[in-house]
RNA sequence: GGAGAGAUGGCCGAGUAGGUCGAAGGCGCUCGCCUGCUAAGCGAGUAUACUGGGAAACCGGUAUCAAGGGUUCGAAUCCCUUUCUCUCCGCCA
């Protein structure tokens, strides 16, 4: 959520900063309600304090029979005052959910542009291998390897889901212990176990909700929604909270399978691990200070591409620009690693910042100084990484012409010392 | 799922025959005083949001005692609903 005084201020501005991302927001709107709201608080707060100041007067009376027309008079007043309550509590209705439809400004680092063509490459790591053969792709290796079964998993639930079986399932997490405990050991991160559902002022803190509903998964009875990342539950742990300076910046990893409905993307990615409604993955997810988020920033991801680096796989880290940005985004970097069988790179990371944007939706704050006004920390995450595409580009880069796979050395300690799998 | 108890400021904790309660008291914290260090002591201060005025310092208004609604001239206090916490019983990985 945008400072609704910024808006009011500087809506010229706002508008031109929002535009940058390619949808044109019309702030109309909010202007109607936000004018019309406070002249009519403004009036039902007069009446207000001519009730508080009366009754103020009739309790100090003891012969109630004297103020008999004062009390007929505040009757009135009452009566309109809720009225106006009313028509305010409306109006408050709507305006929250102008605002909460409005994405956030985007960093002026985030270069511009309209779409992820105008993204920028930042850095490339490692080189693609080359192959004496040609690369098989990770559905036909696991498949082959009898480690994915997507046939049995379509049987269980349906398209984009997997059943992993056997070093599959084992190397799955080998990875997920290899991340928490690099993040947790190496990078001072605490690991934190979250809900997997949550309720709806959860998912609207951090941006999912009201705009994405159609991206979640939703259980019926009780009105839970499955997470689509850990960054809903763990960027959520401190809403509503004030944190005391000397414990920022927090940073916490978590181990959460994600639910993601994939409507709108029914063409892509049909075949193999790429795109699952359900994933696992590691999250990295920090509350700092203002001054400190855009360093903690490119620390982040320091420590998200340290898990590619120990497992030699190549990479390249991408700027988004404005156009390419998510919706509580304010500046991003994905990291996309290289998949030989498809000859190209794929995302495997996405790490932002996103200002004061979120904090101010889920009201986490922090003082500056002892007795300071509270003021919004800066939320960022990303991910540490996404644990099924790690797999993906295990498969696909550390293949053999067999059709065998290399384990990587780090991974070895935890998959019992394995070396491959055959 | 059944029975009962509870939810007050950063924390603890008063306050239920409705008005003098933004809310006693304590702790913590901040500033000052005092004591040749430390501890103790003394004094003052110490919620948040919205909103009006002001360049600002600041001044004014409204709201907030879990959340929402009701009764009333007036609600932390009375009534209803919801959420959460605790105790006992049942069920259960």
């Amino acid at each position: 959520m945008l400072d609704i005084r910024y808006l009011r201020e500087n809506p010229v501005e706002a508008e031109a900063r929002l535009k940058s991302r390619g949808e044109g927001v019309d702030l109309s709107r909010f202007q109607e309600l936000d004018t019309e709201r406070r002249g009519l608080l403004q009036e039902a707060e007069t009446l207000k304090a001519l009730r508080n100041r009366v009754s103020d007067e009739i309790s100090k009376v003891k012969d109630k029979s004297q103020v008999q027309d004062r009390i007929a008079e505040m009757r009135t007043v009452s009566q309109k005052v809720k009225e106006m309550d009313e028509r305010l509590r409306q109006l408050d209705e709507e305006l929250q959910s102008v605002l909460l439809t409005i994405p956030n400004l985007p960093d002026p680092a985030t270069p511009l542009g309209r779409s992820e063509e105008e993204n920028r490459q930042v850095r490339t790591w490692g080189a693609p291998a080359t192959f004496s053969f040609q690369p098989k792709s990770h559905w036909d290796l696991g498949e082959a390897l009898g480690i994915l079964d997507f046939e049995r998993a379509a049987k269980l639930a349906g398209a984009r889901f997997v059943l992993y079986r056997g070093l599959g399932a084992r190397l799955e997490r080998a990875l997920i212990n290899f991340m928490v405990d690099l993040h947790t050991g190496s990078h001072g991160y605490t690991e934190v176990m979250p809900p997997l559902m949550v309720n709806r002022e959860t998912m609207t803190g951090t941006g999912q909700l009201p705009k994405f509903e159609e991206d979640l998964f939703r259980l019926v009875d009780p009105d839970f929604l499955l997470i689509p990342t850990a960054e809903v539950p763990v960027t959520n742990i401190h809403r509503g909270e004030i944190l005391r300076r000397d414990e920022l910046p927090l940073c916490y990893t978590a181990y959460t399978p994600c639910f993601r409905r994939e409507a709108g993307s029914y063409g892509k990615d049909t075949r193999g691990l790429i795109r699952q409604h359900q994933f696992n993955k590691v999250e990295l997810v920090k509350f700092t200070r203002p001054s400190e988020s855009a360093a903690e920033l490119e620390k982040l991801l320091a420590d998200a591409e340290k898990v590619l680096q120990l497992l030699q796989l190549p990479y390249r880290v991408m700027e988004l620009c404005t156009g390419d940005i998510g919706f509580s985004a304010a500046r991003t970097f994905d990291i996309e690693v290289w998949l030989p069988a498809q000859g190209c790179y794929r995302e495997i990371s996405s790490c932002s910042t996103f200002g004061d944007f979120q904090a101010r939706r889920a009201n986490i704050r922090y003082r500056e100084e002892e007795g300071a006004k509270p003021e919004f920390v800066h939320t960022l995450n990303g991910s540490g990484l996404a644990v099924g595409r790690t797999l993906v580009a295990i498969l696909e880069n550390y293949q053999q012409e067999d059709g065998t796979i290399i384990i990587p050395e780090v991974l070895r300690p935890y998959i019992g010392g394995l070396e491959f799998i055959a």
